[in-house]
DNA sequence: AATTAATTGTTATAACATTACATGTTGACG
DNA sequence: CGTCAACATGTAATGTTATAACAATTAATT
């Protein structure tokens, strides 16, 4: 799950950073300089990570490195919609467009692990019905798929 | 996340019993003391059940309780759909209606830790199209959904 | 009966996450 | 400025969830 190439899953890195930065001036959030740095690995990698791979990114980059470091630098991250969590893995993942609202949708690889996130705009808003039913206030969705990307489905069929 | 109650939150058990042994039977499965035993205390629990949790009811009943035992039940009966896991409690549940083909959809309390399986039948269709155009090739969908229930809703409010 | 496949027993360890408490930093207020 | 409260970090220890590896047993197949 280590962080592999130079390929970033998200395409323009400095830009999402960028949003961060304005995002927590405008909320008055302290985008301190480990929650920065969480999140600028996170962008820089090609794979989803564990918060232990983070803390060993961490650690190589002079920072402290006790899982509560990574920990709450990722519940921060998260909190405010900069970071997704994939259950599935106990992993985390930039997100792509954290300015817009929107419920986290990933389609999850069963072979590599490779991780995709896909857009769920129109999605949620079909849960509203049969959860109001139930009288059940929802506060966040969270839809993973699990299957075979292209990649590995081609290999299975060769 | 102990079994508190005598009630249960799949309304008839022994209707399901009778269908995993049912299911087993005529697809050739080995259905076991332990997997019988686990897929017992699942159904017999008004709440969600963690994997050590089911352990310690295994050894109040006297079967081996090393976490492999447990691990490899809930394997089996998830693998053949008489169990979900909830991937956000990191816990497992009986399934109402094993026999009836559907992606599993939970509601989760934030407050209690509530969980209610909804039925999920219409939607994970309007997923296809969105995963198709990716190439990704879809198994298994799980929703999770968190907020509060009926219940918690309403002590926040008064 | 012999062979193979499936399941279970057992030990150990890996992987993931939190508690608790001390220390430091920041920003608001008088 | 000095004080306080809120927020953030440092650190050690522990808790929780899950799997690896291999031996022993049991069930199905020939
Ligand atoms: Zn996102
Ligand atoms: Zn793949
Ligand atoms: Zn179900
Ligand atoms: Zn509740």
């Amino acid at each position: 799950m280590e962080d592999v190439g130079k390929n970033h899953r998200v395409q323009n890195p400095s830009d999402v950073m960028r949003k961060a930065e304005e995002y927590c001036a405008l909320h008055g959030l302290q985008f301190t300089p480990v929650r920065r740095k969480v999140l600028e690995i996170l962008l820089g990698s090609s794979q989803v990570l564990g918060a232990y791979d983070i803390l060993k990114h961490l650690d190589h980059a002079g920072f402290k490195s006790q899982p509560p470091v990574a920990y709450r630098a990722l519940e921060f991250l998260v909190k405010h919609g900069f970071v997704h969590k994939v259950v599935h893995l106990n992993a985390f993942v930039a997100c792509d467009h954290p300015d817009e609202e929107h419920a986290p949708m990933f389609m999850i690889c069963n072979e590599c692990d490779l991780v995709v996130e896909v857009d769920s705009n129109p999605l949620p808003r079909s849960f509203a019905s049969t959860t109001k039913n139930s009288g059940f206030h929802v506060e966040e969705a969270v839809i993973e798929m699990k299957g075979l990307c292209t990649a590995c489905a081609g290999m299975v069929v060769s």
